[in-house]
DNA sequence: TAAGATTGAGCCGTCAATCTTT
DNA sequence: AAAGATTGACGGCTCAATCTTA
């Protein structure tokens, strides 16, 4: 009786094209928004965040959501403040705490940012798929996404 | 006329849901391999590009297949050289070029790592997968592949 | 002039240790 | 003892410059 089950060749197929997809897909978005003078794609997702939720935020909070670690969202977070996107302030309720805030200069950077970045996505994502298709990937896609499921849905920022 | 189409929800739906799958899958796929002791994926792929060629092979091919940049490529061979893995000679025919061969080492570890790593796909893809949407998958993902469109098949190292 | 490949400098991610507060 | 967060040290990635040969 077979207790492992080796891996059928769709599911390193899915594997394979899941690996190039991604790198291939994120590399031209990213490079789209470089050409244009924009920071990293991160830093979209952590201005996004933080508008969206409209009050202050607490990094251990965004760590689950952007699927980054301690330590790293802490370098992040720290060049952000230094470039005047973002504000931390100590914690009021838990001493140990800190509390973040987007700037006025982060909301106008979100803003120029995300025309570049929707219109990269329609050329690299939705040009290359059928009408549709989008759907049926995304929804495949999700059932691929472990890690924290305390995962929360909000739109895009258009 | 809006020449300029933004993209539409489904869209920027697949992109959130491409980064977070891909981000997850990759992370839990390469901590299984370290906790077994093995170098990171990226060998994994050198080392069967490597032994599927059969003979030697040029930098410069691999990095299409690969998706890496000439001056990273040139790094992680370097490293794999001096692990002992993989062997670089000059070319002969010209006289820029390198080529580069698997040693036995290299085969054996590559022979090594595959059940891990097949196993690690098995776990976080197969299993979280109704049976045929693997295949549907895969296809919608090598729709999104452009980068360099030499890409040739070949299965896995199974 | 361009292609194949490498390298120095600097930035970024990662690990483990640390600090403070709970 | 554990959680939130930061940091020093180290290694990998990236840019631009460089070297060699085509």
């Amino acid at each position: 009786m077979a207790m492992k089950q080796l891996p059928s060749d769709p599911v390193v197929a899915t594997w394979v094209c899941l690996v190039r997809a991604s790198t291939s897909v994120m590399a031209a978005v990213e490079a789209d928004g470089k050409a244009a003078g924009f920071p990293p794609l991160e830093w979209y997702d952590v201005l996004w965040d933080l508008e969206r939720a409209g009050s202050g935020v607490r990094p251990f909070e965004m760590e689950g959501r952007l699927l980054l670690a301690q330590y790293n969202l802490s370098r992040v977070i720290d060049r952000m403040c230094r470039a005047g996107y973002v504000e931390k302030r100590p914690c009021e309720i838990d001493g140990r705490g800190q509390v973040l805030f987007i700037t006025e200069e982060g909301k106008a950077l979100r803003r120029r940012m995300w025309p570049i970045y929707s219109a990269a996505m329609q050329r690299h994502i939705g040009a290359r798929l059928e009408p549709g298709e989008a759907e049926v990937l995304s929804n495949l896609l999700a059932k691929l996404v472990h890690w924290r499921e305390e995962t929360e849905e909000g739109s895009c920022g258009a």
